[in-house]
DNA sequence: CTGAAAGCGCTAACAA
DNA sequence: TTGTTAGCGCTTTCAG
């Protein structure tokens, strides 16, 4: 058994030198026509493959990027993904995914995996991270960026939108359709910012609102059959809320499926409102109300400010990424 | 500017040879606690990372895998990857992703790119890759595996599901209620062979059937909107059909969709069966009857097979996973 | 337990 | 246009 072809081997083939096989490789302009065709053959006769390693040795780049996500079986973050990798793929960047489960511990674990394989930069979900994760990003110096919100004063630079707004924008919809007494159906924020950003908003808005609006909680898992528990909660329990809040549309998608099979209807019972903007939600029956979070746009800001950041050496600045409203039909003034 | 630490570095600072330093990052049992000590301090003082490079040049190995999607913005892909990405990381491998839109061009491009970056295996989706495609893998002895269907000739080991088998269980479903009259709902097959061999199969029982079934085909993107429009043309020349078959639950999703908003109602109407079981169709309305596919599982064999064939150098055998009908409330007995 | 030294495969001056 | 050669940063015998 014969070990894979290097340059030398090609070079002794082609009878020219390394540096001349090098640049066919890398300037085939500066070679002239005839060794250059010698050494092609030679290359293909040997199938040959040129080391990743050896030339990212040299040149120090390795041309590749990471993303710790929580998990990319979630329309949103896979979404994200796919405008990211397009992106970088422009830029001749690619895309190393690590997937954390929202496990701080496994975040940082990914994070070293993702630098022993030679990832130039990192790009992470949310601002939270553990004071670990953050040394070690220090340590190394290693480019990177938080996506999911914007956040002036995180210790990322944060390309996202505005969560706070996101979910004002909800409730202010539900509020003009005359709807005070509100159903929160949210995942878990132990490790997740955005929930608890949302979450927050929604408490002061409550105080502020000085007995006018009411909400009830209800913490679920991130899937369809959270959010169906979460409605039967609502309804072993009922109260006199007439209208959901949902975090996600999948979790919108869940509490109206349990609605339906309870025999209530949407939105003559409750109306529900979601947030993300799945491209099936406008497909859901009803059509959902929900805030649309541009998030393949997000995907691909973020990949240009990482080809920028490390084109340049110039940390990027925040970017806020637009959010609005798509009302739908899940939603509807209040019966009075 | 002082330029990134090395090892040599590290060793002088910490007053012993580099090959000590090398230890302690790998054999770190092979070194004495106190010298450890002393090592790991220089290389936080320093504030040392490893070169992967320098690292794989001499390992030979990069531990780094690429998948080669058609997208990610696709719940089935998205699951697969991250099935692929979980499993491959228990195995201390890492997953760059690459979309390639379907595109062969691309695909043979990214590709390329993949082995540039270091790539150690790849895995495509399909079995109908270019001829140039399948010169470029057999030139460079890349592992390489197929995924999303199972075909015992294809050129590739290939791990998924049998497609003949799954749309004749959609079909013999929608028969069983008795319809023998269906429009098939498709995406293009251009690049496609899953679509293909899907059609084929029809093609075939519509002759076996010998005049006792009759098909309409619609093709359309594979979207939401494509199934909508694919519906909105199968009633605009409204014909006898009384079923529905969609070869993905985002084309049914699409096709309910529609049917609602003109009026129809699913399954009075028409029965709809779709194919793939997104974690979203049980919750449509109607609940979706389908063909499970198993594509989260399937993400994990891949993976081990991968790191098997990594491992031993045994090219994997074809694998094939099972597939069953998910009976729901989008399908019922022909109305007679 | 530790060190010296020989590469790994390639790029990039610098020469010719 | 082409060749020579010195590394890049690390792993890995082989000695001690």
């Amino acid at each position: 058994m014969k070990k894979r072809a290097n340059l030398r081997d090609v070079a002794q083939r082609a009878g020219v030198s390394v540096a001349t096989v090098s640049r066919v490789m890398n300037t085939p302009a500066r070679v002239s026509p005839d060794t250059r065709n010698r050494v092609e053959a030679a290359m293909s006769d040997l199938r040959f493959t040129p080391s990743a390693a050896a030339r990212a040795i040299n040149t120090g780049r390795t041309q590749t990027v990471a993303a710790l996500l929580p998990t990319l079986a979630n329309s949103t973050f896979a979404r994200f993904a796919d405008g990211l990798e397009a992106r970088l793929g422009a830029f001749g960047l690619s895309l190393v995914v690590a997937t954390t489960g929202e496990d701080p511990e496994v975040e940082l674990a990914r994070a070293r995996q993702m630098l022993n394989i030679g990832a130039e930069a990192i790009i992470v979900t949310g601002a939270s991270q553990s004071a670990d994760f953050r040394a070690f990003v220090e340590r190394h110096m290693v480019p990177t960026v938080s996506v999911s919100l914007f956040q002036q004063d995180a210790w990322l630079p944060t390309i996202g939108y505005d969560n706070q707004k996101a979910v004002l924008l909800a409730l202010d919809h539900l509020m003009q359709l005359g709807h005070h007494k509100i159903a929160v159906v949210h995942g878990p924020h132990g490790h997740n910012d955005r929930t608890r950003i949302r979450l927050e908003a929604l408490k002061q808005a409550e105080v502020a609102a000085n007995g006018a609006l009411t909400f009830r909680y209800f913490e679920a898992p991130f899937s369809v059959q959270g959010g169906s528990e979460a409605a039967a909660r609502l309804l072993a329990q009922r109260g006199d809320e007439t209208a959901v809040l949902a975090f996600t549309d999948v979790l919108a998608g869940g509490v109206i499926h349990r609605l339906h099979s309870l025999g209530l209807k949407v939105p003559q019972d409750f109306s529900v409102v979601g947030m993300e903007d799945l491209p099936s939600s406008a497909s859901l029956y009803p059509p959902l109300t929900t805030v649309h979070l541009p998030v393949r746009r997000m995907g691909e800001q973020a990949a240009e400010a990482l080809a920028q950041w490390l084109d340049n050496g110039i940390r990027p600045d925040h970017q806020e990424l637009p959010i609005e409203l798509a009302a739908r039909s899940s939603s509807v003034a209040r019966q009075t």
